[in-house]
This record gives structure tokens, C-alpha cells and sequence, in this order.
DNA sequence: AATGAATGAGATTTCATTCAT
DNA sequence: GATGAATGAAATCTCATTCAT
């Protein structure tokens, strides 16, 4: 019936391998189920292991939990830095390439599901919400906002508080993020938009703004911050 | 602004108070915790009763679940229909009205963090991802669609796939709900930007865009679908 | 067949004596089997409950343990001191007494089993053993070499090192109920002598010696320490 | 006196010194944690082998335990029977001989905490116990009793029930060497008596007796039985 | 022979649910 | 109705034992 069908379960030697395998199973079945109602044997036997050598591994479920943040999340940001960094040429093509590429590695990649296990159960355990900010929300904010203010000094953008900006600009992206990994991974008629595109629409919005003419806003005087 | 502080003698416990009691507890904790990390008897606590009465009126810890996610939806749409039938001016207004609304009223309010549970346990309860989509989902979706042509008919919008425009336009208000929820109840440090201007920001930029110069967008040729 | 044969096992509420049960039936098999080798559900069914009832009372094994011991002792000691400060007449008299007094409240009942379990958990729990020689050793040593230093100043008794005497004096009462609770409750042949008589034996002894002449012995020259 | 440090090269472990190592590691952790309590891994590596390697040798703990136990009495009594064969001048001497023996040899050497291992195990290994009946305690409580006979045969010392002041006769012994292997290991204030010295002073008490005149004891008419 | 990765039965503990009071 | 003591299925985690290398 499926590829283990006839040969014997025989017992495997596979300690480099592991770690991979079992770092893997946990987020795909935390992201589907959360992390409370993942059972821990549910992550073994997803990666082929029997319950005792998932705790060869790892110690408790919730260290389990950290290690697939923490490996997923390393050296993610260092490179988008390189980026910013490097780059020459319109602010607008700069912010566009960025938000695609978060979108690419990490929105629509088993990564992404990451955003909803932490939203799910930041409050639970106070230890992974420090490392998350510290590690992943501050460094990429960081980027987002030198990114702004690049557009504003060199008169790209108009001014802007940077702060509610940024969060403006990647809402949307972790949005998608998190439709994919929650209503748009049930089998429900009606939700057949493309996350992609929303993307893509998001970026033009945003750039350019909904309106044919611009309209002077009296009630958000924003300036930068 | 106190509930019922003044009028009730809180003589007894009013019987028919009850069901909203345990509803009220029931979502302040499915949001702090997470719904598999609630226990029952917690909910019965804080609604001030035991734990066998909470089983008088909800025969299970998941019934209670779609009980309080009902009970914060039933009639919440009906409202802003019409206000988009009868509202005449700038598409512009409305859809900013429309959006504050959301956030005042349902957004920065406890029902807000129904978002939170539902993304993080559509995937366990599919019947109640059906109910979601046909309660919420799919008539707020409608009202906003509906804006937006309203928009483009008259000439105010720029062409646009309405769907994904849509999207884009609710992501941020709803990120900002799942924030406060999440992260935004942690004690971090270097979170502390205001939602509501976030809110602000993100209508401000929807309708006029970053750029101080309109550009020619050549990937992006969006239509309206 | 027995007691509980006919009738279902219907749940009882027993708020009241359930403490009391499930400390008796913890006492019986940590001393029948190792506190280690003794599972917590085996307590639950001794006591005639549940296991999920047993954590209702205590949270933990550890916690039961220390209950067991704590309840056995308390105020056990103080009715000897009574004793002691009250009598009159010859110090041999008191001593024996209370070594028969010890036998047979303590060393012959199954409180007398807790020695057996501090012997061998004392090492794992430094928490108890600190409690068990506050409450217990130091207190009845106290009131042994009272005694003794009362015989040595009335001329009654010989010189001797107190602490030490009275460790020789208690070793046999201990070392009996020791016994009861290990090879005594094996089936074995050939070690069938009576306890009761060896503590006799030995409180004759111990008053009287072995040797029907005294000797003089050069080796060791005991002092009232 | 340190064990095989100057001759051997060490260079690699032999094989033949293997089972020694397991049984001296299984004897020093079983005394101090108990047999339940000791992980068998953790014998592995206090020998300084691998888990796998201590399988190789005995096939079960329970194995482990059976050959420590037996190991340690091998030929420890056949050398007093000869003392006592051979022994000519007082009985008194014979005795304090004896007991001075045992306590430099087995009491106060690792091998007297297989009196705490036995005591805390035997009900549940009862093949043990009939071992250690026959190995141990029948042949040495018969020495014990001869001696006894030849010294109220001989006229020196009072007529007494044999087996049951046998028992008082080593009562301190055994009693001290629990002591040593439990609450004595454990970092206790108050309990710093010397252990040798209650041995000496049980000697002489036991010989010469508490009184200074001797007493007619009415209750105990011990006759040799 | 030696190793230590892998296993899985079994232990402790939790908690949704029931039901005697 | 209301309560909370009682239950037991199920979850996490341990560790004696096995076996591929």
C-alpha cells in the first residue's frame, strides 16, 4: 500500500539524520495541530522513530518546541541585511524585492508556520517569546525600517512614522502566512483566492495607493518619526 | 464602563447571567492559553461557579469552544451592511469608516482574540471552520467587495482584482487583533509601537500609497477581477 | 468470595477518611516493597481508590512519602518524655520500661516499618532525613540519655560514654523491627526465634552482662562522657 | 593499600578485572540509591564501560544484584570458624574477638552495605533471601551460638536463651553498619557519634552489664535453651 | 568483544468528565 | 440545580534491554 509495506521495520542507525528528521515532523504537525495537541509519540512515528529516541534527542517537548525555532530562524536574517546593505537603485524596487523574498523563503515555505505556532502559544511560554523578538521580530523590523527611511531621505516616499509603517507593510504578508497554515489548509468552499497575488496587490497598494488622484488627508498629519 | 456594577444587587448568582458568565471566561482564557492548554475547571473558576456546573450547560470543553465563537459573531455583519447601502460620498471615507469600525468594535475588543483562536484551531474543528467562513468570513469579505467596486465604478479606485485587493485592505487590522493577543501581552521589551496608529497608517498608505510620485508599475497589471 | 463481592463498585465519597487510608496503605507497601518498587496506582487500589484520587491528596509520591513518615510521628515522643520525668524508683527499672514501652508501641506495629524505609530513602531525600532526625532520633536519644545519665549519677549505673551506651541500647529494638519487616515476612526455615524474647534477652544483658563474675577490662576505659 | 595502581601498566582494561569492576560499581550505587533507584547505565559508566558492555555480563539487573550479593560472602565465615576451632583462654575474649573481627572486615568495609541492599530487597527477591540465609546469616549465627555454649559450658558466663542473645549480640554491629551506609552518609547535624566506639562499648556492656551491683531479675529467668 | 543508538513497556501525573451528595 | 470528590483514559517521560555497527 505505501513505501514501508513489506520490508521489516527494521531498527536504523541514523544519529546525524535525526535531529533533521525529528526538528522537521514537529513543525509540520505543531503547525497543523499546535503544540498542545501534538502528542509527542504523533512527532516520532511521523519521522520514523519510536517515542524514547525522540527524547534521546530532545528532552522535553518543550525544548523540542525551541529547537525548531531556533533552527529554523538562524541565519535568516543576516542575509536580508546583506541586501539592504548592497543595494542601488529605487527604494520602491528595494522594498518590493524584500517583501517578495520573505514571501519566497519563508511565507510560503514549512517555515511560515512557524508565525502560528509562536502566536498560538507566545503566552504560554514567556522563555521563546524573548528569543523570538530578539532574534527574529527585532532584526527583520530593523531592516524593514532602514529600508523606509531610505525612501524618505532620498524623497522616494513621503514621510511616514517608521514604526507603524513597517508593521503595516509586512501585516499582510504574515497574514497569508498564517491563512496558509490555518482556514487555507481546510477543505472549505469559497476561500479560492491566491496568496500570491494578494501579495503582489499588497505591494502595489502600497507603493501607489488605491486612489487615482491623491487626496489630502486631514486627520493623519504622519510624519516621520 | 463597569459591567453590571451598579444596578444588580448581586444577591444570587442569576441563572439566566450564566451562559454569558462562562462564554466570557471561557474566551478570555482560550485566548490567553490557547484552547488545549485551558483547563475546565479554570473556566468554571473565573466564571465563578464549579466545574460540574459548567457541565451543566455545555456538555463538552469543545461545544463550549463553538459556543463562544458563535455566541461573539451572531448579528455582528447585519450592522455594517447597511451602512455601506445607504452611505453617500467618497468611497474613500466609507472604507476608512468601514475599517475603524471593525477595529473599535471588534478588533480591540475581546472578540477580537477569536481570530487568534481560530487560527490556531480551525485545522482541529472543521465544522466549526465552515461555520467561520459562512458567519464572518464570507459576508465581511462581501461588504468590503463590494466597497471597492463602488470605488472603482465610480472612477475614485484604481482597477484592481477585488479579492486579493481585499486582503491586503483587512490583513493589517487583523494582524493588529492577533498582535495585542499574542505578543502584545508579553512583557518584551522594544514592542512598544501604538496599534491604533498602525490602524491609521495602514488606511493612510491604502489609499494614497508610499510613493510621492505615482510610478508606471510594469509587473503588476492589476485589473479588476 | 469476599467483602466487596456482590455489590458494584460504587463510588464513594469519603472526604474525610480518605487520608488516613491511603497513608495506611502507603505505609504497608513502601515497607512491604521499596518506596521505589512501589507503584502509585498499587497505593490507589490498596486504599480502595482510584489513582486519580490518590494525587487528589497528595501531589506527588514524593509528597505521600513524607506524609507517611510525618504522620506516624507526630507526638510520639513527647508521651515518653512524660515517663521519664515522672518516675520514681530504680533507673534499671525506667530503662527497661521504656525499651519495652518502644517494642511494643513502635518497633511491633507498623509504624515500626518506617525505619525501614528511612534506611534505605534517606540518602535519595535529604529533605527527610533532616525532618526524621529533628522529630524522632534526636529527641528519643535525648530521652535515652537522660535516663542513662540519671542511673550513671544515682551509682545505679557504671561511667559511660552517654551517646554511645545509648546507641548499644537501642540497636537490638531497631534492629528487631528491621528484622520483622524484612527476612521476618520471608518464608524461610531455621530463623524462627521470637523478637519479643531477644529484646527481653537483651535488656537483661545490657543490665546485667554476660559474665557471671565482672571483669576488668584494660581495653576500654569508659567515661561519663 | 590502593588497589592495582603501581602494577599494572593500565594500559588497556582486561577483560578478567571486568566483572570485579561491575560488581564493586553495582555495590557502591545500590547501597547509596538503592536498587530500584539505580539506573543501570549509571553502573556502566561508574565502571567505566558502556551500557552494553555490563549486559554482556550479567543479563540483568536483577542478575546484577543476585552476583553482587554473592560475590561479596563468598568465603567470609569459613575464616572464623576456624578462630574460634583453634581459640584457647576466656570465651569473653573469644567474643570481643569475633566482633572486633567482623566490624573491621564487614561492617565497616563496602561489603556491610549489602546488609542495607538485603534489607530493602529481600521481600522482593525471595531466591536472595533463602541464599542469604544459608551463605550468611545460618553459618555465622552458628558460630556465634558455639561461642556462646563454650562460655556457659565453661562456666563463665550465665546460662541464656542462645539464640535470642545471639541476636542482641550482633544487633549493634549490623545496626551501626546501616547506620554508616544511610542516615551517617547523609550531612546531618547532631549525629556525630564514633561508630567504633559504640562497637566497644556494646562489648563491654554486653560482657559486664549497666549495674554496678548485679541484680536479681525476676522477670527474665533466661535459661540456656 | 564493545559500543551506544534505538526501542517500547511501564511509570508518574494530568484533566475532561461523571455522579453521589 | 449546584457541587466537588471520584474516576480513568491518555499524555509525558524514563529506563531496562536489544541489536546494528
Amino acid at each position: 500500500m505505501s513505501k514501508t509495506s513489506s520490508a521489516a521495520p527494521t531498527r536504523q542507525r541514523r544519529k546525524e539524520a535525526r535531529p533533521q528528521e525529528l526538528l522537521d515532523a514537529a513543525l509540520a504537525l505543531f503547525v497543523e495541530k499546535g503544540f498542545a495537541a501534538t502528542r509527542s509519540d504523533e512527532v516520532a512515528v511521523r519521522a520514523g522513530v519510536s517515542k524514547g529516541t525522540l527524547y534521546l534527542y530532545y528532552p522535553s517537548k518543550e525544548e523540542l518546541l525551541k529547537a525548531v525555532i531556533q533552527q529554523n530562524y538562524s541565519g535568516l536574517i543576516a542575509e536580508g541585511a546583506g541586501i539592504v546593505d548592497n543595494f542601488e537603485g529605487p527604494t520602491a524596487e528595494l522594498l518590493a524585492m524584500l517583501m517578495r523574498m520573505w514571501w519566497t523563503r519563508v511565507g510560503s515555505s514549512p517555515a511560515g508556520g512557524i508565525h502560528k505556532i509562536m502566536m498560538a502559544e507566545v503566552r504560554n511560554f514567556p522563555e521563546i517569546a524573548q528569543f523570538y523578538r530578539d532574534e527574529v521580530i527585532q532584526p527583520s523590523s530593523e531592516l524593514l525600517i532602514r529600508t523606509l527611511r531610505r525612501g524618505v531621505e532620498r524623497g522616494e516616499f513621503r514621510p511616514l512614522p517608521y514604526e507603524e509603517a513597517m508593521h503595516a507593510l509586512i501585516a499582510p504578508l504574515i497574514f497569508m502566512s498564517l491563512h496558509k497554515n490555518s482556514f487555507g489548509a481546510c477543505p472549505l468552499e469559497g476561500m479560492d483566492f491566491d496568496p500570491d497575488r494578494v501579495i503582489e496587490v499588497h505591494i502595489e497598494l502600497m507603493l501607489n495607493g488605491l486612489l487615482t488622484k491623491p487626496a489630502i488627508t486631514a486627520k493623519t498629519t504622519t510624519k516621520a518619526s
